[in-house]
DNA sequence: GGCCGTCTTGGACAGGCGTCCGAGATGCAG
DNA sequence: CTGCATCTCGGACGCCTGTCCAAGACGGCC
């Protein structure tokens, strides 16, 4: 096998076993399907991570990593149109591999169950509203709205409930009109938060 | 052992499953650890169900029997206000057992991930929208609000993705401050769906 | 009282699991 | 070229998993 350092084997079986989770679930994410998957031996695995839970841990941290949806704006566009157009390429990017939702689901399920990975979901979430709240500001200075009263962190935190809905909603019912109402229902609230309006 | 009919011990075992589910997540439902928790000899299990997978799906199944919050209503109270305080309420009863609401989450995961309950998340979320719907009638009917033209099951849905965001967002950062900043924000939408506003 | 359908149960089975050992290969530093 | 840190990897360890069998105990009905 070709002689690779540490790190990179590392950064190989994180993303053979969140391709493993994606297809299987976490139930059949067993070290052996993920050196299989990755084309390694068993014994690497255990060169490389301690415990397979050290594995899922950074998985799970792995996936913060994977950076927002920056959208370019079209002219002359109101804050609700911005709002509903990112909402919108968010939940495409979404069906195209909803499985990968569902195992994000699973492993941060499985961190909350385990005592030395119970931390990471609330990291992940920072990741998140972090990533999130530098897109909304983004749109706030683009659109030239001034001085919030709404913190851009507050806001970030409602879009998060409102896509955390429609992902769990979804992978139950694969229903996309559904999914589609419940966008065009929330979209004007998410604005209105977004432009301080009351 | 006390003899009972298989029909009781049917539903012992499931109870018992939901309880070890809840506790330790579907990771450590095995069939000893369920058959433990219900008091009952290993081969017990297996007199009663075909497959752990049965087993499963019939637990998920069960949830779905849950009665839903139904609320008494004050006199005089606005539309708005009966929906807040019943979306308060769901929430009180969520706080007190989290880690049910993680086991669900749980089980719906891996019924998607298996074929042969595949279509139970479906079932499920029908059951929340029949329930659901017969409160939201109920509180239509209360306080005199005729011809919908925002349908029922439409409404229901919109409630199921609010509550499906607050629970899948709880579960990761336990914030329920955050919790109560999202349901002041959904609640006047979804009053204004249910009260036929536009 | 004897029968028979229903329920109980100890024990075993094969297979899969996470983890680990220790010997060998590799390739840069001196 | 030698030395040493780094990486590879076959094979095995003990434990736990879901499932099953076959023998026994119960208890209502003829």
């Amino acid at each position: 096998m070709t002689r690779k350092p540490a790190s990179a084997r590392r950064q190989d079986l994180v993303e053979a076993g969140l391709r493993v989770i994606a297809r299987e679930g976490m139930h059949g994410a067993t070290v052996r399907a993920i050196v299989a998957e990755a084309g390694v031996p068993l014994a690497t695995f255990h060169y490389i991570f301690a415990s397979r839970d050290e594995m899922i841990g950074e998985a799970y941290a792995y996936i913060a990593e994977v950076p927002g949806t920056g959208a370019a704006l079209p002219d002359g566009a109101t804050l609700e149109d911005v709002v509903r157009a990112s909402f919108l390429r968010w939940f495409e990017r979404f069906l195209e591999h909803p499985e990968y939702e569902l195992a994000i689901m699973e492993v941060m399920a499985y961190c909350s169950r385990t005592p030395s990975l119970a931390h990471l979901p609330g990291k992940v979430q920072e990741h998140y509203l972090e990533a999130l709240g530098e897109l909304l500001e983004h749109v706030r200075s683009e659109l030239g709205i001034a001085a919030p009263a709404v913190p851009t962190r507050d806001v970030a935190r409602l879009v998060l409930h409102a896509t955390d809905g429609l992902t769990y909603a979804w992978l139950r019912t694969r229903d996309s009109d559904a999914s589609l109402r419940w966008i065009d229902a929330v979209v004007p609230m998410l604005a209105a938060a977004l432009g301080d309006e009351r």
